[in-house]
Parts: structure tokens; sequence; C-alpha cells
DNA sequence: TCACGTCAAGCAGAT
DNA sequence: ATCTGCTTGACGTGA
């Protein structure tokens, strides 16, 4: 078992995913904008070993416009060395790598340009991990995506396109159940036709329920994960204090957290903690379990 | 110097 | 019809 946050780190004073807009877009100032975000990947890194965080969500904007039509240089062959060394920091630390493509990433969109976009999206994403040197361990999360008032539909649409999709693609993507559209039966039963594993996110279900107990549900999204795609991963959360209804919380519920974890010892997953305070909500859950012999189980 | 409007993109649900 | 949340805070413009 592993824990982890996404994205940015809190107490270094560097981001992975500087600003960068359109209208400001050349190469000149491309070029030193990506320096600084693998830069800062590396400190962050250095900092999850250093606190034993092993598990790590890197940033969608690591490359601004990676994905863009505006982006006409080859990034991927400028920065080659730099990924590559941030691979192996990440290999022989054993540190977990995911990813989590934005909101626009709609795969299974009934607008055609949006659907291009998401493959587009999915390439950058893929090209990452790619340049990184992982193994299929290494994850690209989204959602199911739009309902269009026609469920059975843009189910059917969502599997179609995931089937079509190129294998090196295939071999990180992952689905998530999101908060109102595709409940976690809805991603069960995609994964029952096309083998995709699938990531339950346990707050997310709280929101956006099915019948069944958290337990079973848990044991089902096990099945999916087979042993090359590495330990299932899990998306915790909890509500927020003041604001409340399917809102993140700022800080984490310790109680909630231990709670969860103690309800579910018969498995071993790594788990992203998705709470405002990032890296110090995933210290306190390792501190919380230090106990949990599934914390030190190499994997 | 500082406040505040804006930033590439989609979708669902609330107001 | 428009705003909010997901995210997501930081940049750049204008006072």
């Amino acid at each position: 078992m592993k824990i982890g946050y996404p994205c940015i780190n809190s107490t270094l004073k560097c981001r992975s995913s500087s600003t960068f807009r359109l209208k400001n877009y050349s190469e000149e100032r491309l070029i030193p904008t990506i320096t600084n975000n693998l830069n800062c990947l590396e400190k962050i890194l250095k900092f999850n070993v250093d606190h034993r965080i092993l598990f790590f969500r890197i940033t969608s904007d690591l490359i601004p416009f990676g994905s863009h039509p505006v982006m006409d240089f080859n990034w991927q062959e400028y920065f080659k060395a730099k990924f590559q060394a941030i691979g192996n920091y990440i290999k022989k630390n054993f540190i977990r790598i995911s990813m989590h493509p934005g909101q626009y990433t709609v795969l299974n969109s009934i607008n055609d340009k949006v659907f291009k976009n998401s493959l587009n999206e999915l390439i950058y994403h893929t090209d990452i991990l790619d340049l990184l040197e992982l193994n299929r361990t290494a994850k690209i999360i989204t959602h199911v995506g739009g309902v269009y008032n026609d469920k059975a539909n843009s189910i059917r649409r969502f599997i179609k396109r995931y089937n079509a999709l190129d294998k090196r693609i295939k071999q990180y993507y992952v689905i998530e159940n999101d908060d109102k559209s595709f409940n976690i039966s809805d991603c069960l039963a995609i994964s029952e036709q096309t083998g995709i594993p699938v990531i339950f996110d346990v707050y997310h279900h709280e929101c956006n329920t099915t019948t069944e107990m958290v337990q079973d549900v848990l044991k089902k999204v096990i099945k999916t994960w087979k042993p090359e795609d590495g330990l299932p991963i899990i998306h915790y959360s909890s509500e927020h204090l003041i604001k409340g209804k399917c809102r993140h919380a700022d800080s984490i519920n310790i109680n909630h957290f231990k709670n969860f974890i103690e309800s579910s010892q018969n498995y071993d997953f790594d788990i992203m903690i998705e709470i405002k305070n990032k890296e110090s909500s995933a210290l306190q859950a390792i501190n919380a379990i230090l106990n949990d012999e599934r914390l030190n189980i190499d994997s």
C-alpha cells in the first residue's frame, strides 16, 4: 500500500504547472517554463521520497498546451534526457505515478471536435509516461464522460471508442466513478466488456451511490486489476465541513480515514488522497496507519 | 504597486 | 439563461 497526493506540493516554493497563456505562446517562453516545471517535479518527488510518500499524480499542466494545435515544438525530443532522469529516479525509489486529464477530456462526447481533442489529450499524457519509461502500473485516469440524456448509448459509445484506442494508450488508461453521471456500477459494467481497470473513488461513491455495500463494491473493483497493472488504486476524500454536499474537504478527517482503512483490511491497494491541503493530508494519513502491515509490503 | 478580471477546452445540475 | 464545480491559483492589465 502506497499513499499519495495530487499535483501540487504546498510546502515547496515551486510549481510544476506554471501559468502559461495561449496568447503568450512562443518557443522562447515555452522552453524555460517546461524546464522550470520539470525541475520542480524533480524536487517534489525528492520531497516525497524523504517523507515516505511513494504515490504521486503528475499535473496535466506539466507541458503547457501539450495537446493543443498551437504546439509546434518537439518537446518530447528536446526534454528526452530530462524525462529519462526523472523516470530513473521514480523507478529507483519505487514511486507509483498517475495522471488525471481534466474535465475537457470526454472520450464519449457527441461532439466530434471534443472527441478529437480528447484523443490528443490522451496521447499527450501517454507521451509523458512513455518518456519517463514507466511500465503499465503508471495510470492515466478519466471519468466515463457525458450522459447526453441517454446513458446506455453513451456507455456504448465509450466502449466503442475505448476499444479503438491505440495499445500504447490502453496500457495506461483506467476509468473512475464520478460524483453525478457514471457511478461505480456503470464503471464495472464497462470494465466487464472491455477489461479496463476501475478506480474506486470512495467519496464520489457517497455522492453518486449504488445500493451495494462499499465492501462488496471494493471486492469487484479490485478484480478489474490484473497483476501487470499494479495494485488497484483507490481515490479517497471526505466531505467539506462547511460546504458539505459532495465538495472535497480542506483537510483530512483522520477518524474517517482510519475507519475506511480498518474496514478494508482484507485488501491491498494504493490510495490517492484528494484533499485540498495536499501533502499535509497524505502525511497525516500515513502517520495514522503506520502500524498497518500493508504499508510495509514492497510491491 | 495593487486589485481584480481572466485564463484552451465540457458537462451536469442548481439558481 | 446564467452560474458553479470539477480545478485552481497566478498572470497581466489598468487604475
